[in-house]
DNA sequence: TGATATAGCAAGGGATCGGTACTATAAGAT
DNA sequence: ATCTTATAGTACCGATCCCTTGCTATATCA
């Protein structure tokens, strides 16, 4: 399972790359030059980010893209809602107002409604404490005790994955018994 | 963006109310019937579910299906694995050993690589403190003090959505200056 | 006026998902 | 033994969505 599309890593990308040198703004030519992306694509990419209101435009000889705010200000529970949409867990997940239900047949009769959006709900604020400004990060990798763990408030400064205690193993058995 | 596809919500559901019988097992037909699902697909799904180990099934007349292990030591990471395949936040983000580069032309290049592994560790091990046992609860949608707010180990109990504080709200602006 | 750069549509190829059908195998009941 | 129930495995089609590309219009600066 795969998390973000291809079209999500280049957003990315591009919009760390743009981070990185705030204030100042870069042309889709020279972004998909440096950042060895394909200039048709990254193309849309930025012109929706761009109506979505992430990035401010300049057209021109001299002009290009530029963040719209400042990279501590853009969540990536926002990145992600620009580029590919509302973001749902499930098809009961659905924006908290508008013409939302008749997705679901069960709706009613689920079982596991209520529990799956308070997933839902924690796992959007978790994207919501992730900032553009940490993913631009220069990535230097290891700066960091790892016996301090858990910080009340998760990835204020992103910690290094190491293994993550995986709670039981998987046995991937074909039930020979 | 939606996260789970209907394959996975069907599983969900079934896990789920096979979790509310444990240690009791349900056949095929017995769920789709009770859960409203397409037995055809649900059967698929119970199949794959058996032989990733999620499940055990029992052949013959008063077969079934039934957990392979208990709720409380089934995680949603597994599930979804189970599910969907090997989780992966983006295209750096492989399994953490064997052959796994050359997903990603730029790797070498990447500017975000480091932190996006960062960032797809923290989410596997929020989806590794979310048990079956939990998604399974009863639904009684408000049994919970507001103000005790985050455990140190979160989801403990699976807390109400409410509205979850996003940072800035993200204006759907047409740029209009 | 010309060059540069974004804006907005539109369209097509390819992969994946959702759903269905068919056959084989195993266990219990009669 | 045989019939019924139920899972195991595989193959297949249709629809949808992702990815990419191309063309034309518009705005800005030299």
């Amino acid at each position: 399972m795969l998390l973000l599309t291809r079209k999500t890593d280049y957003a990315l990308l591009a919009l760390a790359s743009l981070a990185r040198q705030t204030p100042a703004g870069a042309s889709a030519r020279g972004l998909a030059e440096r950042l060895k992306l394909p200039l048709p694509v990254l193309r849309n990419i930025l012109k929706q980010l761009t109506s979505r209101g992430v990035l401010k435009s300049t057209r021109g000889t001299r002009g290009g893209y530029r963040l719209a705010r400042s990279p501590q200000e853009i969540t990536l529970a926002q990145l992600l809602e620009a580029i590919e949409g509302p973001m749902r867990l499930a098809r009961c997940c659905s924006a908290p107002e508008g013409e939302e239900e008749a997705e679901c047949k069960l709706e009613e009769s689920c079982l596991i409604r209520g529990n799956m959006r308070r997933v839902h709900a924690r796992l959007m604020q978790f994207l919501d404490e992730v900032t553009l400004a940490q993913l631009a990060e220069e990535d230097s990798s290891a700066e960091l005790k790892p016996g301090s763990s858990a910080a009340p408030l998760p990835l204020a400064t992103l910690k290094d994955p190491q293994s993550y205690p995986r709670l039981a193993e998987q046995p991937d058995v074909r039930d020979p018994s």
